[in-house]
DNA sequence: AAGCGACCCATAACGGCGTTATGGGTATAA
DNA sequence: TTATACCCATAACGCCGTTATGGGTCGCTT
């Protein structure tokens, strides 16, 4: 395998890509993604050594695009200002490449277990609402020392609630569903702001 | 099919349900199942219908659990302590079962897709809370009145950290882990609840 | 120029998966 | 006794991820 990437090995990540954008992970297996490829499912173990290194490519390459959107995020009116619009961010992109999503935060290949270079690339995601945390608690707008628990307390309320918005059945009517989905997000991260700037100081 | 349980029903569940808990959902296999159960693949055929239908029996077996243990809950203390000690009860619940948890919450079982039976037993958890949710608000505990906004804020964050603490290598430290978790999970719901306590009323 | 590795890849196969076609038992009812 | 359900085992089908085999094509060495 070269080290430099190759023609071949674009063409399979970009076909990989555009099927699990298109048709879910469930669609993503070696030999149609080999098939869109134009070639044979050798290709895949060529280039990734098979479909685990695959979905390791599709992970770093979602974290990227993840971590630039988390970095491009407006910043949102009053204290906590930059979380809430990281967390606006985060929905978006969450909304806008929901089975990438699924692949990344959701765990949903069968027996897929990332490598460390993709754990590593989501823990920079992770990174980033922390160092965020920790600018707003200079700021004093987090009455908690203890910024790891505040940062995961974020990082949970915005997954479960974009993690069960992607899965989401409930409510039957669509537009009900956008609805409802979009005020609980507001009211969550309203809540949550609050409820970080109140809390007793320990 | 016999309408009335027949006892090789129950002996096909209750060894799904056993190698799902000691092996998790991928040794979750036709083949697996109906060997532990002294039958052949047909088996699993002949009283459930197929995979999907013994996944569906595993849903309605493990959200009947997870009903009673929310119902159970202790009570907290303070305004929201029926909230905070369901949000309680719903982790220890998912702590001790987190293989059925993944099946149940996090659709983790590659072609299923919940019967509406299943999603009914579903719903039923969720209008626990729901109902739990409009106790407080009637107490004047909840700032708002979108109470379906709120409960599934609370579910979104519950679910959230939950499915994060189940799945993640990360800190690389067991303790650390187990302790950062309970960190930020108590943290979390002080915070979600002096937020719901403070809210701009609208 | 000839020979030799190293690399890329297609064909075909293996074992495992969910599922099903076939057919053999068994138990109840006419 | 015969008929009719129902329960179930064997064996197969078409998927899946993976790999053994072998052919072709470069670039380097002698």
């Amino acid at each position: 395998m070269s080290t430099e990437s190759s023609q071949r090995r674009e063409e399979i990540l970009a076909a990989a890509l555009e099927i699990l954008a298109t048709h879910g992970h469930e669609a993503l297996t070696v030999r149609r993604v080999a098939t869109a490829a134009n070639c044979s499912t050798i290709g895949v173990y060529t280039w990734f050594g098979g479909k685990d290194g695959l979905v390791d490519a599709i992970l770093i390459d979602g974290f990227t695009s993840f971590c630039q959107a988390l970095r491009k995020a407006k910043r949102g009116r009053g204290p906590l200002g930059l979380l809430m619009g990281q967390g606006r961010a985060y929905r978006a992109w969450a909304l806008a490449h929901p089975t990438s999503y699924r692949v990344m935060f959701m765990n949903v290949v069968p027996g897929h277990t990332p490598s460390n270079q993709a754990i590593l690339a989501g823990a920079e995601s992770f990174s980033i609402l922390r160092d965020e945390v920790e600018t707003c608690y200079l700021r004093g707008e987090v009455a908690s020392h203890d910024l790891d628990a505040v940062a995961m307390t974020v990082w949970g309320m915005v997954h479960g609630l974009v993690s069960i918005e992607i899965t989401s059945a409930y409510p039957p009517n669509l537009a009900d569903q956008h609805s409802l989905h979009n005020r609980s997000f507001d009211l969550a991260l309203q809540a949550c702001g609050r409820g970080l700037l109140a809390l007793d100081h320990q």
